[in-house]
DNA sequence: TCCCATTTTAACCTATGTTTGCCAGCCTCA
DNA sequence: TGAGGCTGGCAAACATAGGTTAAAATGGGA
């Protein structure tokens, strides 16, 4: 459910901030202004400030923000304070170099199913997971109760895979396919097209 | 060298407009009405009005507008008019799997670099490019006068790199490494983070 | 040929997001 | 212990983005 009380333009600041963050706690600092953190972001200080005022007042004047307090509120806000069970769906070079990705676990995520439709790849290992036929889809998900799912399939069958991932029970999709997927209102979509991202910088190039 | 006139949040949903057009095409359909493409990409016809008029009126009273046309247009404005080399850096897992990736030559970019550090990957072929020492980088980005690259290394030398990418020439950066990058004004960085986009979400799921 | 439904365009208005200015609290240093 | 410099939080001002409305153009059908 979207709480609408907090803009989602905050709430897609806040997994950036905090990645900062976690980077300067390994750098042995303690406190951190917002200035200092908006430097390092190429932020300002007040859209910071701003941001996290919307929680509470996390920061103390004259000091800054306690950089361990912080994280741990931003978790929480985020949610981050628990694992989260992921479903990857495709298992063709980008769906198992995801699969094999070290940066989830460290953060949080566990990607607990694999799914493809090719027989020739069925029941092969990818790390420590079993590629599954896309046909149990629906009762592994289920099973499980994960709510996240990552689509890296061809984008001819994306749209058909998503409306089973919405019957499934998935509530958030991380979509690599290079279509606009269509779901219900109270889904959750991110795009993530590496094209899409290359031309939008394209129209800022001079061309030659 | 960035063109304030049209807002950037404008320009970022061209593209993706642009590949919902591609898709009516291939199924046929000649006019598109800003209402029809509206409800296909979850966005307001008002929207997408608005965004088009930036760049002169496409579009027919009591019609809507060409698809054909309004494709051609979208690629001037996007300078897909031609084709755009690419740099990938890190041939990883991630690195690999972008190499190999179909999507890209079907829509104009090109991958015609590809480097790494380890020894062992020296040399290899991924597709029709073969692995380089990340140690030419910059001779033969200023040689091939690459304008862009894919970040696909660790997030420790994400940095580093990017230093040498800047000054090497290369004006605008797809990252897909965990950080922050820090880069002069007139470079355009995109950041693609499965695990940022993920936490986005999550803070709209149920905490269970 | 004329009328009506459709749809863009452009101007205007509303809502949303960002920045600025100010104040109060906190720390440091003399 | 007191003064001065930082710093966060808040509210108001400002800028930007989005939505609405009225007018004009188009095409189709009677």
């Amino acid at each position: 459910m979207t709480d609408i009380s907090v803009p989602d333009i905050v709430i897609s600041r806040l997994p950036w901030y905090l990645q900062t963050l976690n980077h300067m706690a390994k750098e042995g600092l303690h406190t951190v202004s917002s200035k200092m953190l908006a430097e390092r972001l190429g932020s300002t200080a007040a859209q910071i400030r701003k941001d996290l005022s919307y929680f509470g007042g996390f920061g103390k004047q004259g000091t800054g923000y306690s950089i361990y307090f912080l994280i741990e509120q931003l978790q929480k806000i985020l949610h981050l304070d628990r694992i989260w069970q992921v479903a990857v769906v495709g298992a063709g070079n980008l769906g198992s170099a995801l699969t094999h990705y070290q940066g989830f676990a460290s953060r949080g995520i566990e990607i607990v199913l694999l799914f493809d439709i090719d027989p020739k790849r069925i029941g092969a290992q990818v790390g420590s997971i079993v590629i599954q036929h896309i046909d149990s889809l629906e009762s592994e998900i289920k099973a499980k109760e994960v709510k996240m799912a990552i689509l890296t399939v061809p984008g001819a069958v994306a749209q058909e895979i998503t409306d089973r991932l919405v019957l499934a029970g998935i509530e958030a999709i991380l979509n690599y396919a290079p279509v606009t997927l269509m779901v219900p209102d109270h889904m959750h979509v991110q795009q993530i097209d590496p094209v899409l991202h290359l031309q939008r910088m394209m129209y800022y190039l001079e061309d030659d």
